[in-house]
RNA sequence: UGUCGGGUCGUCUAAUAGGCAGGACGCCAGAAUUUGGAUCUGGAAAUAGAGGUUCGAAUCCUCUCCUGACAACCA
């Protein structure tokens, strides 16, 4: 506990060890994300970590989004990210920027280049670039274009952005070292053309910063002291470094860590945008999606995000988180604050034989064992209740604590009942189900000395609700599914991903337990009224089960 | 075949100047229990391999093996 407490990741003792050397050091760092997608659980890794780390050595923090590229970016992903952040417990204050805002001292830096000689306009199609690029293991040749004048390379770069050529006729690219073993050093393209509206600067610009000549810069812009990113760009940084020393701009540091990734999930846009666009899922925001909005809607809470971005560490290799450390994150947070109330998934009738016909109890359930303090809430009771089926076995084996003929179980918070016998309907399925109380045997005022080995729980027929219930479970079967080159991650959707109760019997009070809207429905699991329940049509989302040792226990038998 | 990264219990992650390989999730067993939940106790479980340096190596050196990224006018 106390080891865990103290050991810092490895970006914390680089902090550190620089806050040693430098102690007015300030740490600033930066959360940029592209605004072209909905925030993933992968992206609430690095909104903890830059957020995390900024908060703990009395830093800040920007929000920046880095639009750089106007045809897939829009505002509508602007406002859900920040929406996001927000609702994942963290503030950038006023710092909200975006590398658009950037454009034009991006434009003066580019000028600043040309004329030091080290940027040039390439009249080569694309094809032409990429063959004259080499390979990894063949270096690139020079572009015919390359030894441009100065003054040649600024009048052509101000006809660009003047609007004087055609998309994708020419480019500007930094002129480093086509025989780089870098292939990102071999001159790269650092300003395109593009004729595309902009969600921020509309028809402003027609040339356009590419992410190497506009992220290193924009942290510059911000003064960034640590810039951090995921291990894909580990290969950026000598280019990242070498636009620092060529334009003297402030010096921030690119530290790169290992993105998340949780088995069972995908966190690629694309993909997850191709599962909106091709109705697989509702939308950004289906219960299933990893997006964080989708985990919001399935129930997660702020709080449990965290401690899993907390727990699952930061380090260089690569890592798949399982599940399950996901759930325990959630049930360990839903535990402490959900209020309990009784809901039968899937109902079926139990009559109580020696109650008379109207009669009439109410009962005083506890809302949370968790916490006391929260008092109790009245719970209607009578002659006829549901139970779950799985509740009930005709010919229940030793080991199963529950229902069967002339078995004993206690109904949560009211009686101890004795199973005397059963109905079935045409369809061959139990339909009714009787019992006797057994006297003396009330909740809290047990003298029956009756022992009883399970509790179920039950809701009262009269007086219940009924409410619509939408069981997720993960959206793949395979817990990698992107990661087959032979097989799309479309061929390992789970079929059973989401199962929809339409009757679920709910207890009349169940308001009363609590203000929250995430509910422990005792015994079955977490779930979470969805943002289209109502009085009249209520939903529930279930966020996750609770541990159960019983299913373990019946899959060894 | 190149360059740059990375290999510690099943999964994550520690071991801060070379000094008892620790924690978490999961798993197993038990206690307690009016949720087969939560809680409590205990347990099994790892340094990719081979050499070398050293009193002592996960850590330093050499070789081997495995693995990721890189040849978009995307970020």
């Amino acid at each position: 506990m106390e080891a865990e407490k103290e050991s810092l990741n490895f970006i914390e003792q680089i902090i550190e060890s620089d806050l040693v050397t430098n102690p007015t050091k300030k740490v600033h760092t930066r959360f940029p994300p592209e605004p072209n997608g909905y925030l993933h659980i992968g992206h609430a890794k690095s909104i903890c970590l830059n957020f995390g780390v900024g908060a703990k050595y009395n830093g800040q923090t920007n929000l920046r989004f880095d639009d750089t590229n106007p045809v897939t970016e829009e505002t509508e992903y602007v406002d859900s990210i920040k929406e996001d952040i927000r609702w994942l417990g963290f503030d950038w204050e006023d710092r909200e920027y975006y590398a658009s805002d950037y454009f034009q001292q991006l434009y003066d830096m580019a000028e600043k280049l040309i004329q030091k000689g080290k940027a040039y306009v390439d009249d080569s199609d694309a094809e032409t670039m990429a063959t004259q690029k080499g390979t990894p293991t063949e270096p690139g040749v020079h572009s015919q274009f390359r030894n441009r004048t100065v003054e040649e390379n600024l009048d052509l770069f101000r006809k660009m952005k003047a609007g004087a050529f055609e998309e994708g006729t020419r480019v500007l690219r930094a002129k480093i070292d086509m025989a780089s073993t870098n292939m990102l050093m071999r001159d790269p393209v650092i300003y395109r053309i593009k004729y595309a509206t902009h969600h921020r600067t509309g028809d402003e610009w027609c040339i356009y910063p590419m992410y190497d000549f506009a992220h290193g810069q924009s942290d510059a812009v911000e003064e960034i002291t640590y810039s951090l990113c995921t291990l894909e760009f580990e290969n950026h940084r000598p280019l990242y470094d070498w636009f620092i020393q060529e334009l003297e701009i402030f010096p921030s540091r690119q530290i790169e860590f290992a993105r998340l990734n949780v088995d069972y999930m995908i966190t690629s846009k694309r993909k997850l945008k191709q599962l909106v666009d091709e109705g697989i899922v509702s939308g950004w925001d289906d219960p299933r999606m990893p997006t964080i909005s989708g985990m919001r809607r399935r129930g997660y809470t702020p709080a449990s995000l965290r401690t899993f971005c907390d727990k699952v560490g930061i380090a260089k290799r690569e890592n798949t988180i399982e599940m399950s450390l996901l759930e325990y994150c959630v049930r360990e947070d839903l535990n402490k604050i959900a209020p309990r109330i009784m809901a039968v998934l899937d109902p079926v009738k139990l009559v109580i034989t020696n109650l008379a016909a109207d009669y009439q109890e109410t009962m005083l359930v506890e809302n949370n064992p968790e916490q006391p303090d929260e008092g109790s809430r009245e719970v209607f009771f009578s002659r006829t209740i549901y139970i779950e089926r799985s509740d009930f076995m005709e010919d229940p084996p030793k080991k199963y604590f529950r229902l069967g003929p002339d078995r004993k179980v206690r109904l949560k918070g009211a009686y101890i009942i004795h199973c005397t016998h059963f109905e079935k309907g045409a369809d061959g399925k139990v339909d009714s189900i009787y019992a006797e109380f057994v006297p003396n045997s009330k909740s809290g005022e047990d003298t029956s000395g009756v022992k009883v080995k399970g509790t179920i729980h039950w809701v009262d027929a009269q007086t219940a609700l009924d409410a619509e219930v939408r069981l997720y479970d993960r959206l793949f079967l395979d817990p990698t599914p992107d990661n087959h080159p032979d097989k799309s991650f479309l061929d390992f959707i789970n079929p059973d991903s989401m199962d929809i109760l339409q009757r679920v019997k709910l207890e009349a009070n169940y308001k009363k337990a609590g203000t929250s809207r995430h509910f422990q429905f005792l015994r079955k699991g977490y779930f979470f009224e969805d943002y289209n329940s109502s009085t009249k049509a209520i939903v529930f989302n279930r966020t996750v089960t609770l541990r159960d040792s019983w299913a373990k226990l019946q899959q060894k038998i």
